[in-house]
DNA sequence: TATGAATGAGTATTCATTCAT
DNA sequence: CATGAATGAATACTCATTCAT
């Protein structure tokens, strides 16, 4: 496994993606994924032990990409409601850059085994939102009961806008449409 | 396809619903399913056509049966707040009563070939919502520039809630919160 | 296996001879046999022991009505030279009356196990046919190194003819031909 | 099917006819070809598509070498005698060389679907011996009323005799009883 | 006696994985 | 490092046979 071709590897990486968001785990040959890479199908092996490997670490890069991303743009010392907004427009900016990603996910479940990576990076990025929202919380700009909840909430509406979402909406907005919809859904109530 | 034994042929569905529910579709074996059933291989064969057969009459079924509840449960009358409540309502009392349809959705995408029964159905919901909203916004007591965009967010929530969602509240406490954010989330801005 | 209903087992093994004589042993289904005599499945198995039994038996009755047409059509106190005619007419009327009895032995190998009742009938035919060309021999009329080489050709030219042969031929013809055929061949020749 | 090592595959089509002689299609299971060649069960399939196609294979060329040796060894230019006789030492030859080829036809009938190579084949064959039989007649050395009947026949005869005839006789034995049976058979007759 | 629902043994075929080149 | 021929475990599905009615 210790690789030398990153291009290489990177190669395989992006058509096991794009295989895997096309057919379930169990339809896509790996004689398929070695054709669409270019490369013999022995040759994977060198760069992944099995194809349940290479499946899941592609789940995990996806999700560490989005939460480093998250990370990234999400500066620490913004408001609550800053954060919220950022918050969204990268997981709508990150999901539109990423289609395929989310046909990726797809499939996944709770996982039954030893969480992997991947689940640990969703479990963050709940974290991340959760955080978030109790901040906002704090300043009096957002009043909820669970942000556990909302977080949850977050990554399903954007799961299921890219999957069954109208393909009429641009990519701005959905993202403002999302934000609008979430901020206002957190809103104090005046009366609560 | 026509049979007598009722019991039985329910008796398969649930045990394939079980299975289905644990692990992927390829990794369900019949002769599992028809050991949980209790019944012999081949008697699978006189309930269904075929291993996808089965699959998809679950996944049918779960969203007709979804679809069907919704329609009972919401009356034609009531106001588009009432209705929107209801539907959060049954959505969540659904999604409780029958927990791994949500698995069972879970591995399914948007279907390549022809619509099946299930994809008619998910529109259908989609549409029932979407129609709520509207007439809520008829009523000036909601707001949405997309009701087509909301009505799949709210279909995400519950999945993703029930798949991912913290384990500690209620049926009660997350249909109250979910009814909540909603509903704010398409009260009508004042200024907006 | 005790039987009342000698129309149902004559409806039966037609049915069976029909199916056994357009596809392979392993291509009829016990189910369309039933079906096609007009019972149920499991009522075959009152009149047989199962599908091997049944065909064997169809097989068994075909050498045995051929061998039994024969020898009441074939008179004992004949010269060999009528015997022969005779045999080859009745033969080829047989053919032509029970076309599919041909398309039945089709599969039939030399068997393995215990010598079955059609082998010894196959046997007794052949039996037949040698001893008449050698009576021919005595009677001077016929010439022939080795009778029973001869006795088989003549039964394969018979199926040969029934399922490869030109279809432009009456069942007169074909007899007049073969007899002609045979006899020449038979023939004493002149300075052997 | 496209394969490097010819040897496999020679040793596969190999196996198959000694089972398929051995046993009808169904009772041959391709886990015994692959024993029986020494090979892996997977391996059959790297050089044919499948069993119906493994089994119609080795009919076509089994058919196809008959009627390869045939032109072979009948010159064009020689005598309708001569070249039956020709004809008919080849088939015997062959029969005997390949002694299963003539179990491995035993189970084949008229073909139902498209012509297959080997019926082809099967037909080209007989009009080899047709021709052969009307050049005869033209020369005035034999004399027949459908030469397209006999050449049926002849191929009747070969197999039948492989199939049932008396073990007792050599090769050459029964190519000359057969030789002289046939153009006896075919003699022009003095007063017809 | 007649039935056909139920059964489960039996098998062609696929495909992840290995390893000789 | 790279390859792809070889492998055999794994599984959906069929159908002869049984047996409760």
């Amino acid at each position: 496994m210790r690789v030398r071709d990153e291009q290489k590897h990177k190669r395989i990486c992006e058509a096991a993606a794009r295989l895997f968001a096309q057919k379930r785990f169990h339809e896509v040959r790996l004689e398929d994924i070695a054709a669409e890479a270019g490369v013999g199908k022995g040759t994977l092996y060198l760069y992944c032990q099995s194809k349940q490997d290479l499946f899941v670490s592609l789940l995990d890069e996806a999700f560490a990409g989005l939460v480093e991303r998250l990370q990234s743009e999400v500066p620490r010392e913004a408001s609550g409601r800053d954060k919220l907004r950022l918050i969204v427009r990268s997981l709508v900016d990150y999901a539109f850059e990423n289609p395929h990603l989310f046909e990726l996910m797809r499939t996944v479940g709770v996982p039954a085994g030893g969480r992997p990576v991947w689940e640990r990076k969703r479990q963050e990025l709940a974290q991340l939102i959760q955080e978030t929202i109790t901040q906002g919380a704090r300043e009096g700009v957002m009043q909820d009961d669970c942000p556990a909840l909302t977080a949850t909430y977050l990554m399903g509406m954007v799961r299921s806008m890219m999957l069954y979402g109208p393909r009429t909406q641009s990519r701005e907005q959905v993202a403002r449409h999302m934000m609008r919809f979430v901020e206002a859904g957190l809103s104090p109530r005046s009366q609560a």
